[in-house]
DNA sequence: CTACTCTACTTAAGCGCGCAACTGAAGCGC
DNA sequence: GCGCTTCAGTTGCGCGCTTAAGTAGAGTAG
């Protein structure tokens, strides 16, 4: 909040040296031969005036930022982004890069964006629409990541649809429940996420040679879900995939009003192992997705990016979720 | 990714004008006369070459960058936060900023943050732990706006943990129910949250001459919650203002596997307004966040800080939150 | 015809920093 | 005492942009 900011120069006057010899001490700068006195005295005297150097002239003259730009439509973001973003910002730390979010939504363009900012590169969570998602490749950013909301999208998937239908269908026939239902969500902004999703499922059932599921829109509300309910028992379901903990938790406080038995009348299985998935009773098996996981690969293919270096042949779907029994399949 | 960047000089060379032409018109600079049939043969060139300028340049230039940086702990962000962040960005960004979030976990110092941006000025959303708080007032940010969980922290409060509580049980009282219970949340991250709502609580229930609330922890499990609704009934607790909408929902559901009736036998206000609140059975009643109406607020306090206006005497609560009455009180 | 104004630009001075290249002094072998 | 290397710094350029100040030419007033 001081008038004039301090800078380099203020710092060298202070220590006695010249600006050069600070921007080698403050730098650590290799091959430049200070001795251990003269940098305590440039330190004391750049801590004494809280000297910070000016992000901007920094970015300039090293001819590039230390800001990894995360954008995002304005999906609800869960608990998993967040947990993401922390393990990405974790990871590439020791790099000196720092991790920003920034939410892009839908008719928002990006292009005054890049008069704020310069990032090394920018990870692209989910689609921002066709004209950004354009704009964005044609920028002049050194990296992007472009990460997939599902199969479906064109990027990396970390959150892999096909695969966590599978997981639930397989758990489910384990557990002895044939015939399948599959629970679709009432909200158009997740179709990317459920398409695959159910797309799974559908793939599991051929393979293990049981029946189509049912698939059912599941209303959020009481009435509307216990419908779902009658009409999937009607059609002989007894095991049922969720698109995710919300609806799977819903199902089982309506099916259990009406005195069905979780699991042995009805199986469950969610998606995203929600806080309360836990502690329902009974508690909830469902696929889990792993943030660190999700976050580290992100941060490898980042480092590797921003390096030159070719990114590493890792399966990117490698771990990204798994599947947590519990009581309710 | 092209090997150079495009630079105002290519642009220049381009549309046959010079560097300084190129930036008044990409700039609608005032007070420059520049005839349409120029503007459009730079602004042509412009687009022809993907040009866009570099941020860090513009800012070491102007000496003021377009960047606003929030700053968050790691603390679990809802649905709010990011609501919150939508509207403040749209509020700023006729003013030409962009909002970035930065998350800040406890033992992350934040000195590094200052070497990868500049922001013009910053939201910090909670506090960041003593070191960084005071580091981030010596810094030479040009604008701080430091906001608090509760009235329990340093900084405007956006969620006024004292009038939720009073809202809660003047709801309750109107409805005829004048023994409260509080339920209080089984995790120590809000605990600052869920001390100012108490204390709104226990000042309501002193005003309107009704007995102290009585306090009990509410384990997040099935059993544990159940043997709480148990002791408040052995009380004569017959409304509850839960911390949040969890507990609430949490707290019916137990209460009606016991064959409680809500809200007749036991009503319950819980504070969020989840999705989740409008469905249960029976509708929860709540005290629901106003993210619009924060981040406006935010934004307005922002532009003045920024403009150099002293802030608006408006008063900071007002219409931040609001009571929804549902049927479960 | 000169002096002035207005238009439509251009020239050039920074902004604060990093880093390559240079320099002066000290140390050392012969 | 000479040339060589190492030490301990300094000088100065350039990053790409904004913007104050300047200027050539056309138009107009007197």
């Amino acid at each position: 909040m001081s008038d004039r900011r301090v800078t380099a120069d203020d710092v060298a006057r202070l220590a006695g040296v010249s600006r050069a010899t600070v921007s080698y001490v403050l730098n650590d700068h290799p091959h430049q031969t200070i001795p251990e006195a003269t940098r305590e005295k440039v330190r004391r005297a750049a801590a004494s005036l809280d000297y910070t150097p000016l992000a901007s002239a920094r970015i300039l003259s090293r001819g590039r930022s230390d800001v990894v730009v995360m954008l995002i439509p304005d999906l609800p973001l869960g608990s998993v982004v967040p947990a993401v973003m922390d393990s990405v910002a974790e990871t590439i730390a020791p790099n000196g890069l720092e991790l920003f979010l920034h939410r892009c939504p839908p008719g928002r363009d990006i292009k005054n964006l890049w008069n704020a900012i310069t990032p090394v590169a920018v990870i692209r969570l989910g689609s921002l629409g066709p004209e950004n998602d354009e704009s964005l490749r044609r920028s002049q950013i050194g990296f992007l990541v472009e990460l997939a909301n599902s199969e479906l999208e064109q990027g990396l998937v970390l959150f892999p649809g096909l695969e966590t239908g599978e997981l639930q269908v397989r758990h489910l026939v384990e557990r002895g429940h044939l015939r399948i239902g599959y629970a679709w969500p009432d909200d158009d902004r997740v179709t990317n996420f459920a398409s695959a999703r159910l797309r799974g499922v559908q793939k599991a059932c051929a393979e293990l040679g049981i029946a189509e599921p049912v698939v059912l829109t599941l209303p959020f509300n009481p009435a509307g879900a216990a419908a779902s309910v009658d009409s999937w028992r009607e059609a002989g379901v007894d095991g049922i995939c969720a698109f995710n903990d919300e609806l799977a938790l819903a199902i089982i406080r309506v099916a259990q009003l009406r005195g069905i038995e979780i699991p042995q009348d009805l199986a469950v299985v969610g998606v995203d192992d929600l806080p309360q998935a836990a502690f329902s009773v009974p508690p909830l098996s469902t696929v889990a997705p792993r943030p660190d996981k999700m976050g580290q690969f992100v941060a490898r293919r980042l480092l590797d990016g921003i390096a030159g270096r070719e990114p590493g042949s890792l399966d990117p779907s490698d771990g990204f979720i798994r599947l947590i029994e519990r009581d309710s399949a």
